[in-house]
DNA sequence: TTGAAAGCGCTAACAG
DNA sequence: CTGTTAGCGCTTTCAA
């Protein structure tokens, strides 16, 4: 038994597999990053050598050389939250599912950040400009965020979910909101509703606004061309409060539309004091299909959250590969839940 | 005006600052990483010369040669549930927010992995054990969890929130489930109640043991050596029935300790609907002081999580540092949040 | 189509 | 205490 001086567990590189294989290292890196040019046969060996050895790319020295990571940042960005408050919410919940899931399928873990501060802000930009992820994914509670301009300025890929309130040259997936509301007002109309009203969100959120206009337009197309509305702030108290207001202006009404699920609860609730049956004397239908919905019973408009997730981090890999190419966005359609109460 | 021919926009590197302070690479590069073996005023000079060209450290080539990443994973491993709820979950979202504020001091930010299958688990270790991370937070949601042992076999560092059910050679942060269990028994004895019960939780489950265990045990000490017990599996429905079985058991029961906060709000259901006032008639008590038991005024033993997390993050920084340590494990207090119910 | 060779930016012996 | 030097493992011209 001789004995095998730098025999230290290694683990295996390009010159092991290129040795193991006949082949010059440079081969071997055609190979392994899906060069065409390289003879079908030596592909072939190249293959085997690579299983043989359990080769596997050491990033830090492709990095070095081709100024990518390989990974990507997922940033939270909630100013007026806590950060536990972000973390737990089932909103962020599922949009991490999202894109974490499809990432994972590529060999892709992101680095998570929250972005709560001017000086998180900052630091998350530097992380990106600084080469430690190759672009962002942005996922702002406020469509006011100034972080996507930030990378925007920098130059730096990014994706947003949801488009921002003020116009930034940027990539981003959204829902139809519209259609949304749309899909509220023919159930409403179609269950015979004859005073429809409105419970909208704040008039500077893109998305309200978006809501309360396809409710509008929908509602005329059916025969109904005024719709009272009452702003609310996307809470249950909000909503609460905006039901009150709206039954003393409206009495006889038989259906709500509420920009969301919160103020549709608050809605329930206000109905119920009054004594006014759900749905048999007034239909409610809220937006989000989140989970205090579910447990109402609430009728509600969901969005694919997963899936729209999962296209934000497909847009964001796909213009790190060409920073060219210009700002696209994919918008989903929604889609009614329709539970006890419209 | 003479072109400046090479003159594209490259960030700087060590060399550049070297040119700048007059010294050589090596001199830089030590100061960058705080070696003391360097003259003060050529440290200072260097420092001026990293100032002034905007230096920052290129990790990937940094890597390279030590062989460390600077970068750690957090992995959530929850087998049950579908990831949405995994990381909609505000026990995740505390953890993760702890983890998050904790390590952006350091600027570090952890990759995100979940591992919910043996194929994504696998994907775990060795996205670690390729050098992607120097370490990795284990937050399983069940203790049983093969993950921690598989970390282990392969030498990888990690640190666990809550000890593993079988006994693993790992690091872990976890709470003083009994000395949160007394909190609760002394509230109820110092109410004076004579009677009292425990809803228990999963026999299997080591948290929910040493919580009986230490009920049981200061009760003991108050001068009531037997407790009625009736077991649930941590759900709001398994808490109400367990609630009936012990109300059949022992009608005149005044008080109740609940493993966690749902079967507590089970109980409290129970005991409404069968006319029992809280906390006049009987006093009850949950655990983990978790939203829903903020919003029921529900009493409740609360564990300090974005602590624990933070802790997990430097045990796992330390063993990373110095990979010959011995594990270690750190035990907080849990504190008693006192509200509507006992 | 393939190989030789340069070099990405950094750390760490090793001299001096 | 400081500088020289040799790589870390990979991609990528450039020639052959």
């Amino acid at each position: 038994m001789t004995d095998r001086p730098q025999q230290a567990v290694r683990t295996p590189t390009l010159e092991d597999v290129a040795r193991v294989a006949g082949v010059s290292r440079a081969t071997v890196s055609r190979v392994i990053n899906g060069v065409d040019t390289v003879d079908v046969a030596l592909r072939e060996v190249v293959r085997e050598a690579v299983a043989a050895t359990g080769y596997t790319p050491n990033r830090a020295a492709r990095s070095l050389v081709t100024k990518r990571t390989g990974s990507i940042a997922l940033v939270v960005s909630g100013a007026e939250r806590s950060s536990e408050q972000v973390f737990g919410d089932p909103f962020f919940g599922r949009v991490t599912a999202g894109v974490v899931r499809y990432l994972r399928t590529l060999g892709i873990h992101p680095a998570l950040l929250l972005a709560d501060s001017d000086q998180a802000r900052a630091q998350a930009v530097s992380f990106v400009g600084q080469g430690n992820a190759d672009g962002a994914l942005l996922v702002s509670i406020h469509p006011a965020d100034p972080l996507p301009r930030l990378f925007v300025e920098q130059g730096l890929p990014a994706v947003l979910f949801a488009r921002p309130s003020e116009p930034v040259p940027v990539s981003y997936v959204d829902l139809a909101h519209e259609a949304g509301a749309a899909l509220a007002a023919d159930r409403l109309a179609s269950r015979g509703c004859r005073r429809v009203v409105s419970i909208a969100g704040p008039a500077d959120l893109p998305a309200a606004q978006d809501r309360l206009t396809g409710f509008r337009q929908t509602m005329a197309r059916h025969g109904h061309p005024y719709v009272p509305v009452a702003e609310g702030n996307f809470t249950v108290e909000s909503g609460e409060l905006a039901m009150e207001r709206l039954l003393e202006s409206t009495p006889d009404l038989d259906g709500v539309f509420a920009a969301n699920d919160m103020m549709a609860l608050g809605a329930l609730r206000a109905l119920r004091q009054r004594g006014r049956r759900v749905p048999d004397d007034v239909a409610v239908i809220g937006f989000d299909d989140s989970s205090p919905a579910e447990g109402a019973r609430l009728t509600s408009v969901a969005q694919p959250i997963e899936e729209m997730a999962a296209e934000m981090a497909r847009l964001l890999l796909r213009h790190i590969e060409d920073p060219t190419g210009p700002p696209t966005s994919v918008i989903f359609d929604p889609v009614l839940v329709t539970r006890d109460t419209a």
